[in-house]
DNA sequence: TTCACGCTGTGACAAATTTCACAGCTAGAC
DNA sequence: GTCTAGCTGTGAAATTTGTCACAGCGTGAA
C-alpha cells in the first residue's frame, strides 16, 4: 500500500518537472527535485522507487523520461475528470480558474439547486439543476467530485455523487463526511488550516523573541 | 515539540465541540468526539493530553470547560487577525466568506497591484496598494497572511510579509515558498490535492471492481 | 583500457505517530 | 457504605514514515 504523503509528493515532483522542462532542463539529479520540492534528495529517490523508473548515476534522472513514467503511473495522460457541486462564490472561483485551463483538471460539469445559477453556463462550464446529476454524471466517467455547497448540504451531495458511481472528492466544506471505504476524500479546510497557521505563527514569533532576548 | 497533525485535529475539535455545545450537549466522551472528527478514541485522549485538559471517568468531557481550554491553548479569543494579498477570483471569494464571519478569523485588510482594485472596499474590506504594506500591517499585529496572487508573485510578496513581521501564512498559489525557520507555511493546493483524490478514486474503483469479480 | 568521481538504489536504522491495553477512578445502584 | 460498569490517562508496543550510509554503477578523463 502506498502512502497519501507519497502520491502529494509525487504530483507534486509532476508539477516541478513540467515548469523544469518548460525552462529547457532535460536532465536533473534527486538533489536538484530535493531542493525545489523542500525535501531531502533520499527522500525522492525513494519515492521514485515506488513508480519503478530508474535515473542514470552519472547524468541523472531525465526530465522527459520521468514525467512519462509518472504519467503513466497516475494514468491521467487525457486529464483528470471532474464535476463540481454547489457553484456559490468558491465554485465559480474554482469554474474560473480551471476552465481556463492551466492544468490537466477538467471541469465537466457544474450543478447547483438554485433556479437562478442554472440553465446557463460560468466561465464556459455548464450549470444544471441537481435532478439532472445521474443521468449527466453517468454519461461522463467522472474520476472527482468536488464540494463546494454549505456544509450543512455536503452530506447528502456526496452521497448522491456515491451513488451516481464516483469514488474519489475534494470537499472544502468544513464538515468530515461520511463515506464507504472504497471513497477517498481529501478535506480542504481553508477555516482549519488559517488556524494552524496562526497556532505556528504565534509559537515561531515567541521563540524569535526569546532567542532575541537570550542574546 | 508538538506536532502540525495534532494541531489541526484539535482545530477539528475545537469546531465540532462549537457545533455540539449550540445543540445543547453538555458532556461528551472519547468515544463520541472520536466518531465526529473520524479518529479513534484513543486518538482523542492523548491529543487532549497536550492541552492539560483532564475529563472524568464518569461524564467524560465537559464540553463548555474543554472548549475552554482549547481557547486557552490557542489563545484566540479575540479571533485570528489575518491580511490577504492577491483580490482575484480566488481572493475575492475568501473575502465574501470570512468577512460574513462565521468564524473566528479577521481579515483586517486586503492588497493588491491592480489599481483598478485598490482604493476601495470588497465585501466590506478594504483593499490597498501593495506600496501601503509595510505601514498598514505594522498597524495591526497581523498573525497570519492569506496568499492569493499568482505563482510567479507568491515568492516576492511572501517575503515583503515576512520583512512586515508575519510568521504564518496560507498559502493558496502552486509553489513552495522558501521562507526562514522562524516562519511556517501551510500550502493550500487544490490542484493537488485534486490529484490527489484522483489516484485513490480510481485504486479504489479498481479495488471495489475487483471484489466484485472474485465472488 | 583503466581509473576515479559522484551519483543512484536500497537495506538497515531512526524518528514520529498511532494504537493497545490496563491501572485507577468515579458516579450511580443497592 | 460497598460494589461495579465503563470511562479516562498513559506507559509501552506497533506501525508508519523518513533518513543514513554505502555498494554498485556509468561516464569522462587520461
Ligand atoms: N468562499 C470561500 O472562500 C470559502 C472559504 C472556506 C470554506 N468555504 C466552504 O465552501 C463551501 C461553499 O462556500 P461558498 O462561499 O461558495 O458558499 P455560497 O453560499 O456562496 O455557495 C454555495 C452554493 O451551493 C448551492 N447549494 C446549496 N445547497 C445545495 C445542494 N443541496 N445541492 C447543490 N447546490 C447547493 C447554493 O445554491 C450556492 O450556489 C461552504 O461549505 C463553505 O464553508 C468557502
Ligand atoms: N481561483 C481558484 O479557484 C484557484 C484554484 C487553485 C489555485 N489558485 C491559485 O490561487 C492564486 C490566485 O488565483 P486567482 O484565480 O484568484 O488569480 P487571479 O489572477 O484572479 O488573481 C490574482 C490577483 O493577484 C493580484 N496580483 C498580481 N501580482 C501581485 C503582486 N505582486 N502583489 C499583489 N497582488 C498581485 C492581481 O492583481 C489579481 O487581482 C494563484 O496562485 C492560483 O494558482 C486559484
Amino acid at each position: 500500500m502506498i502512502s497519501e504523503k507519497t502520491i502529494s509528493r509525487l504530483t507534486n515532483y509532476q508539477t516541478l518537472l513540467r515548469q523544469q522542462q518548460s525552462m529547457g532542463t532535460s536532465h536533473i539529479f534527486s538533489h536538484q527535485l530535493a531542493d525545489l520540492a523542500r525535501v531531502t534528495p533520499a527522500q525522492v529517490r525513494r519515492d521514485l522507487m515506488v513508480i519503478g523508473y530508474s535515473g542514470n548515476p552519472r547524468t541523472g534522472y531525465h526530465v522527459g523520461d520521468l514525467q512519462e513514467s509518472l504519467m503513466q503511473f497516475f494514468a491521467f495522460s487525457t486529464g483528470i475528470p471532474t464535476v463540481l457541486v454547489g457553484v456559490g462564490s468558491l465554485g465559480r472561483a474554482l469554474l474560473s480558474y480551471f476552465m481556463t485551463g492551466r492544468s490537466n483538471i477538467r471541469i465537466l460539469a457544474a450543478f447547483d439547486t438554485d433556479p437562478v445559477k442554472t440553465g446557463r453556463s460560468i466561465s464556459g462550464c455548464r450549470v444544471h439543476p441537481m435532478t439532472r446529476l445521474r443521468e449527466t454524471v453517468a454519461d461522463l466517467t467522472v474520476t472527482c467530485g468536488l464540494i463546494t455547497v454549505p456544509g450543512t448540504e455536503a452530506q447528502k451531495v456526496v452521497d448522491a455523487l456515491i451513488a451516481s458511481g464516483i469514488h474519489g472528492f475534494v470537499n472544502f466544506a468544513p464538515v468530515r463526511l461520511k463515506v464507504p471505504p472504497t471513497v477517498f476524500v481529501e478535506n480542504l479546510d481553508v477555516t482549519s488550516s488559517i488556524e494552524k497557521a496562526a497556532f505556528f505563527a504565534r509559537s515561531y514569533s515567541l521563540k524569535t523573541q526569546e532567542e532575541q532576548t537570550h542574546e
